[in-house]
DNA sequence: AACAACATCAACCGCGCGGGC
DNA sequence: TGCCCGCGCGGTTGATGTTGT
């Protein structure tokens, strides 16, 4: 049985106040990072070491960029996670002055849903016809592996732990190996094209999509990865 | 104006991994 | 070699804000 990571008794919960916020920030400056477990005791906070570290990493590190996502910062995010999957720390690494929560958020709350509308389903990249004509529900394709396979807006149960991060990259490089790129040599060291002007943006898929979906369908054919397309 | 529904995002939780002993 | 501990990750929750009726 696993120890618990602080006791929770003495712990605050919840929003953090400015004066907490302020001993962290002069904890750290003068200490510097790590050490998690015995930072909020030697800083004098009433909080969990792993929210100290959440609480600094996501908000109050120097070197966080706040704000709206740039356009270009989300055709990365929607590319890396073609790549990646649900790896949001790996994402958010390619992307300077955002973490992995923000990453995630944002692909939650917008991205997301963003490619749903589009048609595209968002776990694998892949035009889901499912969505893009409603009236073809029986006759989808078998474009989505067994193991991408299930609802990909219901069927969120998790997988084992063990095997789900291979799952997760297996769903989403899937189409890679249908783009002959091959998933097992895949290359976490990417290295990654700013996006340029003429490619096919994901903002330029919405466009053609409001032109109608059918032709969209025709550009990309049946077995494309829609996002996968931006990375050449 | 009041309420409901939906969207957003900060924060928490549980688990796996890796290093040290 | 196996165990323990600390860290980091990804999923989920819940509070708050916004929009629609």
């Amino acid at each position: 049985m696993r120890k618990p990571c602080c006791d929770k008794e003495d712990t605050n919960k919840g929003a953090w106040t400015k004066q907490e916020d302020q001993k962290l920030i002069d904890y750290i400056r003068a200490h510097g990072e790590g050490h998690w477990r015995t930072l909020p005791k030697a800083a004098g906070l009433h909080r969990c070491g792993k929210s100290c570290r959440l609480r600094w990493i996501n908000y109050l590190r120097p070197d966080i960029k706040r704000g709206n996502f740039a356009q270009d910062e989300e055709d990365l995010i929607i590319r890396l996670h073609a790549l990646l999957g649900n790896r949001w720390s790996l994402i958010a690494g390619r992307l300077p002055g955002r973490t992995d929560n923000e990453v995630k958020n944002y692909w939650n709350s917008h991205i997301r849903r963003k490619l749903i509308r589009m048609g595209i389903d968002p776990n694998n990249h892949r035009l889901n016809q499912n969505l893009s004509s409603p009236q073809n529900q029986n006759t989808s394709t078998d474009l989505i592996t067994s193991s991408a396979s299930g609802s990909m807006e219901n069927n969120e149960s998790r997988p084992s732990k063990t095997h789900a991060d291979n799952d997760r990259v297996s769903d989403a490089a899937s189409c890679l190996e249908d783009e002959a790129l091959g998933s097992q040599n895949l290359n976490l060291d990417l290295s990654i094209a700013v996006p340029s002007p003429s490619s096919l943006s994901p903002s330029l898929i919405e466009k053609k999509l409001q032109n109608g979906e059918s032709k969209m369908m025709e550009e990309f054919g049946s077995d494309l990865c829609p996002t996968l397309l931006l990375f050449t």
